[in-house]
DNA sequence: GGGAATATTCCC
DNA sequence: GGGAATATTCCC
């Protein structure tokens, strides 16, 4: 469906040059991409969150809440329908609140479509190089090791597969020891010496 | 820039109905689709790519080598531009091979760009089945696990083994990495507390 | 809400 | 060619 539009689109737009053309890429690019050349590298989605909510034109389909500390989704049918794919590959309300979960957004009201980040604020798009994305930590215990202690037969392949996992999980592990051992002694090194520099300094004060 | 086109013929899209639409619709439903539909859950790539050699309708663009064996991007410029878009998200010819790749596609001849996969080919599209997506494969294969491997047969109960125990050195691992960053950070805390009293005492002699 | 697979981009 | 980050989809 969604591959549908973009190719449609595309035939047409091949084929004819139209005004609403050069507009859209005016707008684009004072509008998204504004905000990303100042903002370093700023991930995409973020920039263009900010903008989608501080400027979207439409604020009877989403804008700040009151206090400009949140922003609410007041239409989310026109939203996807009619914002996002002004911004992302997409028009589905899900795939937005799916990233806005990553980068640690939350609904912030009952009952209504209200997100919320402390570093995302009306007026303080300063603040959204410090909003990170959630990486998919290496869990400890993955899923399918924890069926295994409800006690059922598993076979060899699973056990193999098991054992890489762990292994890499192992390897990594040490890796990150090695580090941080790097890191100390480096920090030890330099504490003497600093120290001894300090107290010639008082020496010959 | 393309975040631009989509968005384009979105807002375009959204004031006319025109009969490109809706040929569009049609082509989509009989072409991507169908092999999708009967393919179980081959992954969308494969199949838009068949589709997109087999018949977009284009063979100067795009087609299958003499054989069927392969197929030719005649014109990588077109196909950028008016096929991609017509199945991906994208009209870049770079993302379409990183694709191809991660599904074991090989470039097969040095003076064009023909891509081949053994379970790719002309009039053959139950095999696509076959093809695999390449995830992240642990580049550190533990060599006494492939000795085992290709050797004799190990019990359930080695594995179980050496399963607890990777487990139980994982636990120990990350055990000792939460001690190092402990001391890590009380060291980074008393440096500049240090620091202070050093300097307090320089001002008192 | 978020895990995980797949897709797209960016970079070496 | 492919590693890795980010984006989109699918699913629990």
């Amino acid at each position: 469906m969604h591959e549908f539009l973009w190719w449609a689109f595309r035939s047409k737009q091949m084929e004819e040059k139209s005004c609403m053309v050069d507009a859209g890429k005016r707008r684009d690019e004072q509008g998204v991409s504004q905000l990303q050349r100042a903002g370093k590298c700023l991930p995409p989605f973020l920039s263009k969150t900010y903008e989608l909510v501080d400027r979207s034109g439409a604020e009877h389909v989403v804008s700040w809440n009151e206090e400009g500390t949140a922003f609410v989704v007041w239409l989310p049918e026109d939203l996807s329908q009619f914002l996002l794919p002004k911004y992302f590959k997409h028009c589905n309300f899900s795939s937005f609140i799916r990233q806005l979960n990553t980068y640690g957004f939350r609904k912030s009201a009952s009952d209504r479509w209200e997100f919320r980040h402390e570093k995302f604020q009306k007026g303080k798009a300063h603040l959204l190089g410090e909003i990170t994305r959630r990486k998919c930590e290496p869990s400890i215990y993955p899923s399918h090791l924890k069926a295994r202690e409800k006690g059922t037969v598993i076979e060899d392949s699973h056990l193999l597969e098991e054992n890489k996992i762990l292994q890499r999980e192992n390897s990594e592990l040490l890796l990150q020891i090695a580090r941080y051992k790097a890191l100390q002694s480096e920090l030890m090194n330099s504490l003497p010496q600093f120290m001894a520099s300090n107290k010639k300094a008082r020496l010959l004060s």
